[in-house]
DNA sequence: CGCGCCGCTGAGCAAGCGCTTAGCGCCCGG
DNA sequence: CCGGGCGCTAAGCGCTTGCTCAGCGGCGCG
């Protein structure tokens, strides 16, 4: 198996939850359109060409775009809540939880980069109702963050001046991560999930450096 | 004045470079647009409208909607790399120097948030000419960051294992203030300034902590 | 006072957009 | 072997888009 096809195979195992398989294909589709050229600059036809479809087939799944969109918002980010959740609830030390958050997250978008370039950055495109419900789910990935954060500098892990300050500019830095991404690049997604998790243990003061590995 | 007037005031500011008057507004105007709802989904009639002329009129100062946003760019990232080069050239350690770069670079993408966002977010609407332009500027910008870094780590000041990788990071983090900063948030952007430099000096393991104001 | 020029407008063109609809063919239960 | 339904397509509708163009008005100069 080539190198695309190995890249398509798993981009469509990211959706396995979609069904039936039009439905799938559609979505897989529509996210490598939106991170490519962006929401507003996709066109219905472009994504159902990259489907093997004609455009009236993507109304059979979906009601219009914007739809597409929103699933794929909903999907990507319960997957990053998800992610985070795992590491806050984890067992251990607020140092252990953080940098395991912030190396997964951080890898995931970088792994998963076209999927998070359009939930980061086309949230815009959402109608009002889409957009609330998503900002929640935001909301919720911001606080169990900032729940670790908060927990290191209670039990003196950490020394940070502004739990909430740094917490932004931890989620910032990971969720940048989509923008600038290249599977092309110089970095694998562990490599960046590595670096930043030791960047943002700086970042906070925590008292012990973890394995350098 | 009204705080709206005053806010349009020191919007027309910023391109005080621009001329004539109408060549202005228009820019001005179609940073607004630009930054609120994106480039593909702005039209010619809105950024017109905003700049109180018929759609027509557009098309007398610039060639097309494309060339608007260039250079809107061009002049964003020459604004970007003479305040990173500010730093970077002056007098002081390397402590100093980072921490001036990012105080003054992350203070600006909160400042002209509307400005920056346009910059950052919507590179890939430029033609493919255009783009190589600013992606020059970016890179430059970006050697900026990365001497001060490297000099910090070879004199001893910072303990940083990836420069290449710590710079990506710095810029990375200073870049999303655009996205997520609102003038109705509870942050002033020197507070922004000030909260970034600090971090960022904590990333790079700086030794001596700066002054906290 | 009148004339030319220049910034601008009103109207509109071709193209492409999101989305709809009528109908085709294949698959499956009887 | 047939008939119904479902996934899909070809065609195209109404509309908006980026952009054009003929011509208007008012200001400066002679």
């Amino acid at each position: 198996m080539g190198a695309a096809a190995q890249r398509a195979e798993a981009e469509n195992e990211e959706w396995a939850g979609v069904t039936p398989d039009a439905a799938r294909r559609l979505v897989s589709a529509a996210v490598a359109a939106f991170a490519e050229r962006g929401y507003h600059a996709t066109t219905t036809r472009d994504i159902a060409g990259r489907a093997g479809m004609s455009p009236a087939a993507l109304y059979i799944h979906y009601k219009t775009k914007e739809e597409l969109l929103y699933r794929i918002s909903g999907i990507g980010h319960e997957k990053a809540l998800r992610i985070m959740g795992a590491a806050a609830e984890a067992e251990g030390g607020a140092t252990e939880r953080l940098a395991d958050a912030v190396r997964t997250f951080a890898r995931w978008h970088a792994e998963h980069h076209t999927t998070a370039r359009v939930i980061q950055y086309e949230l815009q495109a959402l109608g009002a109702d889409h957009y609330a419900e998503i900002a929640d789910l935001r909301r919720r990935t911001d606080r169990l963050l900032r729940g670790i954060i908060q927990d290191g500098a209670d039990s003196g892990e950490f020394r940070v001046d502004d739990v909430p300050g740094t917490t932004l500019a931890v989620l910032s830095l990971c969720v940048d991560v989509a923008r600038w991404f290249s599977a092309d690049g110089p970095r694998t997604p562990d490599e960046v999930g590595a670096l930043y998790a030791d960047l943002v243990l700086r970042m906070v003061g925590a008292r012990t450096a973890p394995a350098t590995e």
